[in-house]
DNA sequence: CCAAGAATACGCTACGTTGCGTCTCGTTGA
DNA sequence: TCAACGAGACGCAACGTAGCGTATTCTTGG
């Protein structure tokens, strides 16, 4: 499933982890400077010092590419992990603030579009970028958390967070502005 | 802003209304056949029996076709529109049915992929669908039923539009299954 | 033990294809 | 009469494939 990654061992000359390095450094690099409909392969090789081949022999499509970019963790800063203080609506509104400052930072809004949109091209990068925004974390914490009794024990924890994610995708689409009370709002709506 | 649309009377022939149409409906249907990103302007005329030119003399932009046939209503059904019985909560939970249905029929789920990762290269694209979702009647409504006492009264209107219709489009781009309750367990989520 | 050989990745260059957006052409029609 | 139309050629960019010589690495046999 996951392209890219190491060959079983065998015979010949081994994969260059440096230029599997460069291409993904290339791609994060054009990524979020031209924009995912921007992006080439030949423009990621040339970018990469690298032939186009190579990145051919290896990936399947720019989709393939940008996900393991994503995996790696080149594309996206990894502070959208959720704060674990015990407290989960706390810690899902500063999970959110932090999401919705990062989409308030200049250039950020087109890369989040950009994401979505290769997101909606290839499954890989939408799962991928599930994991980078902090999804799993949050299904345990809710499940928990309405296990606990600290939320509504009812609570539909697929539907809560397709919301929330939901959410924040449609501001990052829509680029609608970010009231300051948006985080607090939305933690106070989905979790009762 | 929107593109496509009447000319200022002059000398010499009229624009065609004809061919017009043919592009509109060549758009939508190699749309729904092939997504969005296989759509292309010669395939349109091509299908359309248009000429290029034709084309590009009345839009300036893929996106810009997409949305226009969006509007003219020839890609998505009209049944999208939230109905109003007086009930809140069972209208939306009706107008939430009706999407999930949609979803759940065979080729409509990738239909609205597509749009999303149109959408998010084209806000006009963007701001057309979320009218086509009944957006504008969803803020009406919401917005006089926290006045009527009906839902709370600090429902913060924007968050649940966004919550409502980004987990449409969750549920669209991840092709997570469609519970039966999905609409329910939505409703009773955001509106308490 | 170590050279020969086989297998493979690499950079490079070139090729045919597709779609873009622009630009003439005659022709047609209000 | 003159803009809109169809047809289609043009240069450009990127696609994905192929073949080349070179470098690297494992296997084999004298």
């Amino acid at each position: 499933m996951t392209e890219g990654t190491a060959a079983p061992r065998r015979r010949g000359a081994a994969r260059s982890e440096s230029a599997r390095r460069a291409i993904l450094a290339a791609t994060a690099s054009l990524f979020a400077t031209r924009g995912y409909d921007h992006l080439t392969i030949e423009g990621i090789a040339a970018e990469a010092g690298v032939a186009k081949q190579t990145i051919y022999r290896w990936w399947s499509s720019k989709g393939s590419v940008v996900a393991e970019t994503l995996i790696e963790g080149e594309l996206l800063p990894g502070r959208f992990a959720l704060p674990d203080t015990g407290n989960l609506r706390a810690d899902l509104t500063a999970w959110l603030e932090s999401l919705f400052g990062f989409l308030g930072e200049p250039g950020n809004a087109p890369l989040i579009t950009s994401l979505v949109s290769a997101a909606a091209g290839n499954p890989d990068v939408g799962a991928r970028l599930d994991d980078s925004l902090g999804a799993s974390e949050l299904t345990i914490r809710i499940r928990d958390a309405a296990a606990a009794g600290e939320i509504w024990a009812d609570t539909p924890v697929q539907e809560t967070i397709e919301a929330l994610i939901g959410a924040v995708v449609m501001r990052a689409l829509r680029g609608s502005p970010l009231t300051p009370d948006a985080s607090q709002d939305l933690v106070r709506l989905l979790l009762r």
